[in-house]
DNA sequence: CGGCTTTGACCGGCGC
DNA sequence: GCGCCGGTCAAAGCCG
């Protein structure tokens, strides 16, 4: 019934319940860069050569499947990353990446990272 | 032991 | 004003 979260996990230690979401709210407008790609694939993560760590999964009620959602793991990459399944086709994935890596791949284990930022420009 | 994964719940914005 | 949707966070558990 109307459990939801009454009886549940309430108190708990509260605390951080209370805490909970005190961020500020002069969160910037960053306007950051919005890149949508689609990828023909059976694989929803593809080693773009970066680290992600799955943060949420929601399905949207236009889609059958279920949304992953992703985050840059990196030190000052707060690059988020957002994978959705087509209903159409299964094997069609859209990801879409959000924000800018300010490092470059840890696939640079030959090349240094301290140059290939410009060069990386693209990917 | 650390790091990542999974689920639930809540919040914020928008529409009507 | 309220409802709905999408999005994010938090904790716990599991695996390597």
């Amino acid at each position: 019934m109307s459990m939801k979260r009454n009886g549940g996990e309430d108190h708990h230690h509260l605390g951080v319940a209370a805490v909970k979401m005190k961020k500020n709210k002069a969160r910037r407008k960053v306007r950051e860069p919005r890149f949508c790609f689609k990828t023909m694939s059976d694989v929803d993560v593809l080693d773009d050569g970066y680290k992600w760590r799955k943060y949420g999964q929601k399905v949207v009620k236009n889609t059958q499947h279920p949304r992953s959602y992703y985050r840059c793991t990196q030190d000052n990459c707060r690059v988020k990353k957002r994978v959705e399944r087509l209903a159409d086709d299964p094997r069609m994935v859209i990801t879409s990446y959000e924000g800018r890596h300010v490092h470059s791949p840890s696939h640079d284990e030959d090349d240094s990272q301290g140059a290939s930022q410009l060069g990386n420009f693209f990917w």
